[in-house]
DNA sequence: GCGATTTTTTAGATGGCTCTAATTCATAAA
DNA sequence: TTTATGAATTAGAGCCATCTAAAAAATCGC
């Protein structure tokens, strides 16, 4: 009934929402899904019509119920996926995503659930990112921090590291810089750029990778592990 | 590039050129797919274009050698998908065609050969068809037959069960009509009905569906095998 | 072999998603 | 508080896949 486009959308307007608050303007949606801005405009009248979104000319949308929930339903194909993906045909976490973000359009609500009976409904995706539960049910707002949000000395885990390009992806496992894993922020340079480190050495990340990657205070218990990069 | 509307008038013509022969005809295309003439004739114009069909107006169409090709990579990733789903995910055979028919538009080339690896390069899918080879050479000709065409006293083995919908394939399985099954034609009767016969017991086949149902002639060796009809 | 019937194509329209160009509205700066 | 700037919307267009109605071509029956 509702068209994958339609699915991107209240897609990208969930994740601007939780990132930004409501209302979303007509520009953030159009740069997150590369179209225009007039495109966009005529789009968010179609979902208000079907009572997607609710929308205030000139200001911006916010999602209805039943747009969240369409859109809660989307994320959870999309992380199921690359959780079975990673789990059961050996893909690795970075490359996941591209193969997700046009499945999760296609696949049946049997498969959705026969996936994650086979996975035995993990929590969390390859990247860290919670999978919403089969009643899609809003997930509570999380606690994460972008990692560029912590002063230096703190000590840090690694809650998700975003999907992105392949490559960007690639690089950051190889630095060792996965979901899990413990780090400490050594230095915040002016250029725009943190430096952490770990077990296996240091890291540079600039400003902007720091923002996408999202970690939580290491508590107490949080043994600095030793995972590995995987080999490839 | 080709849109999954394309994807599947390719498919259909290639399945249309394989029964019947070529030209196929606007209007076999249009009853096969569910749409009228004219839209048809405009696709037609479209695949023309592209260099996937050799068109004669007002005869009908062929594929071109390209437009084989990605007929032939469409039924790959469908008889792969159906039988992933059983295999992997449990499916019933009688329940996969409509998934893998929405699914063998999106997957990707990689998506491809993991599940092909992961199954061990399957010769058959769950119905019996074969599945091309990844080299998307066209499959030779099949040697089977419609069970309709068979004469009365034939000993056949069933080779392929076709796609079509869940109820009727369910009833078949349960009565025992499976790809693999050794059948006696027991009778033709002139109503349009044929009657066929293994170890459990008899069962009369409207021509209609007995049409649809392909076998082979029971070779000496073919022992009348004892499957049983999966429980559900 | 010619008229009647069937099939195919042409013509013209619609709804979906997108664009560019022009206009209207909101807001930040003076 | 007025204006300049930037953001959003309206206007108008195009392409895709589809439709119905009308015209043209092929085929079938005698």
């Amino acid at each position: 009934m509702l068209s994958d486009v339609m699915e991107d959308y209240l897609k990208g307007i969930y994740e601007l929402q939780r990132e930004y608050g409501a209302p979303v303007k007509t520009s953030l949606i159009a740069e997150s899904l590369d179209v225009t801005a007039p495109t966009v405009t005529s789009m968010m009248e179609k979902l208000e019509e079907r009572g997607l979104v609710a929308r205030e000319k000139y200001k911006g949308v916010e999602l209805t119920e039943e747009g969240e929930t369409v859109a809660v339903e989307i994320i959870r194909h999309h992380r199921l996926l690359e959780a079975f993906l990673v789990d059961h045909l050996d893909y690795e976490w970075t490359e996941v995503h591209e193969e997700a973000d046009v499945l999760e359009h296609h696949i049946s609500e049997e498969f959705e659930q026969r996936i994650a009976e086979r996975l035995g409904d993990p929590a969390v995706d390859p990247h860290g990112d919670p999978i919403p539960e089969a009643t899609l049910e809003p997930p509570a707002a999380d606690e994460t921090r972008p990692l560029a949000d912590f002063p230096v000395g703190d000590h840090v885990v690694v809650a998700r590291v975003r999907d992105r390009n392949e490559d960007e992806l690639e690089y950051l496992a190889e630095a060792g810089i996965v979901p899990g894993r413990h780090l400490v922020i050594e230095e915040k340079a002016p250029i725009g750029m943190v430096t952490v480190s770990h077990e296996e050495g240091q890291q540079n990340l600039p400003d902007g990778v720091a923002e996408t990657i999202r970690a939580r205070v290491a508590e107490p218990d949080d043994r600095p592990d030793t995972r590995h990069v995987t080999e490839s």
